[in-house]
DNA sequence: TCTGGGGTCCTAGGACCC
DNA sequence: TCTGGGGTCCTAGGACCC
């Protein structure tokens, strides 16, 4: 019999801001998405006045002045370190551990319930407790059979449904208790229904968490996919979805920005996408894989449909994969030249390698030099290791160019408190 | 003034093959 | 009344997740 545990910090990253600020406890803090767009999570106090998810900033601007709401731009090196540091607490509960997200983790925990006395429930406390005492962060613990119903779990942990205190077994419920429990949810709540799936299974009269799990999946099938058929197999307790301890590799890698303001010109144009390709490059390298397409793509603002609108996407494939920056990004700014057009305001940019495959099992091109080039290799290990060493961007193509007017606002910035020396937090007596 | 970024998987439909 | 059957590959689009 399989168990899962889901655990998820309580909201991850306006906690993370939290914990190094202590003039914030209390307070309502929300963190904005890249170019300080629009809310990406919302601390309890945040939540508490109705600021909604996914909400543009400055339509909030109102309402944070009276409520004296404090917003972050987001700060990815803060958050990825905490990530980071959970991670390695949770490894010291279970081996055996999926990193889903930045700050969700599936454990495996079969054959656990005798590492404390109150079995897995117990155990889930324990994780809770460390996780508080050594980080400060909150995390909720959902378990059940599968990993949908360990997410589902997690759900009614967070929710305090079914007298949940942070941790929520449904192993330790009846089969009656989980009856009622389910008939409280609705559908949408379970992972892989997103809004039109729930919108399409109201019309057949599904509307909770109860309804689904008796749907029949073959019908379900039929009327939606296979993967809606294992969900509902995975709410019966069958599970279909195993644990990925090991991460694989990426099939492709997106860098694309939203600009800080508008872009005309062609060349702020070339400067982004020798930006962006820098950093896909960069990722690239670091899963050992080489590409086989690039792809770049220049659109302006949607929201504005008053203004001229222009959108293009263009693909090409490459005589011979690579992983040579300098290669992708000629191809990325041929593809840039050919759909630029002049008198548009551009407001975003981007670039995607695509075809990716290890960098081990490249296939040789007949007309061309031989796939291996030690020398561009040997070039890139050194640029990688120099960026590792002194931070990214210190040895860069010059394709990225200098002032970067386009760069995106983060107007509210917290210090890097666990990833600069500058910026380590001091304490003084007064 | 102002609206994120980065992924995955599945399906349908068309072209083409024998 | 009755228009073959079975496959692959590719692309576009849609849905989902955080």
């Amino acid at each position: 019999m399989t168990v899962f545990a889901l655990v998820d910090a309580n909201n991850f990253y306006a906690s993370c801001e939290k914990l190094f600020d202590p003039r914030l406890a209390g307070k309502p803090v929300v963190v904005l998405s890249n170019n300080d767009g629009c809310v990406v999570a919302r601390s309890a106090e945040a939540k508490a006045l109705g600021v909604p998810m996914g909400a543009p900033w400055h339509q909030l601007r109102d309402l944070a002045r009276r409520e004296g709401i404090a917003a972050f731009s987001s700060n990815y090196p803060l958050y990825a370190c905490m990530s980071n540091r959970l991670v390695e607490v949770l490894g010291q509960f279970c081996p055996r551990l999926e990193v889903y997200s930045i700050d969700e983790s599936f454990l495996d925990l079969e054959g656990f319930a005798l590492q404390d006395p109150e079995g897995l429930t117990g155990y889930g406390r324990k994780i809770r407790r460390r996780v508080r005492d050594w980080l400060g962060l909150h995390v909720c613990v959902g378990i059940g059979p599968t990993k949908t119903l360990a997410k589902l779990a997690n759900h009614c942990a967070k929710k305090g449904l079914a007298g949940a205190d942070g941790v929520c077994d449904f192993a330790v419920m009846t089969d009656g208790e989980l009856t009622s429990l389910y008939h409280q949810i609705s559908a949408g709540e379970v992972w892989g229904v997103g809004r039109k799936i729930a919108a399409r299974l109201e019309d057949m009269g599904i509307k909770t968490v109860r309804e689904l799990h008796d749907a029949d999946p073959d019908t379900i099938r039929a009327r939606f996919s296979v993967v809606l058929e294992r969900t509902v197999r995975e709410l019966r307790g069958v599970s279909c979805l195993n644990l990925e301890e090991m991460a694989p590799a990426k099939q492709q890698i997106m860098s694309s920005r939203s600009f800080g303001q508008y872009v005309y010109e062609l060349a702020e144009l070339r400067e982004a996408v020798g930006s962006y390709m820098g950093k896909a490059a960069e990722k690239l390298r670091a899963q050992h894989s080489v590409a086989g397409a690039v792809q770049v793509h220049i659109r302006t603002n949607p929201f504005k449909p008053k203004e001229p609108q222009y959108q293009r996407t263009a693909t090409v494939p490459l005589p011979s994969p690579t992983a040579d920056t300098r290669e992708l990004t000629a191809w990325a700014l041929r593809l840039l030249d050919d759909m630029y057009k002049p008198g548009f305001a551009y407001q975003k940019a981007g670039v995607m390698l695509c075809e990716l495959r290890p960098q081990s099992v490249v296939q040789g091109c007949l007309f061309s030099a031989p796939a291996v080039d030690e020398q561009s290799e040997a070039l890139m290990r050194a640029l990688d290791a120099i960026n590792a060493k002194w931070g990214r961007g210190t040895l860069r193509s010059s394709a990225e160019g200098i002032t970067k007017t386009w760069q995106m606002r983060r107007g509210n910035l917290s210090p890097a408190y666990t990833t600069s020396w500058e910026d380590v937090p001091c304490v003084r007596a007064i």
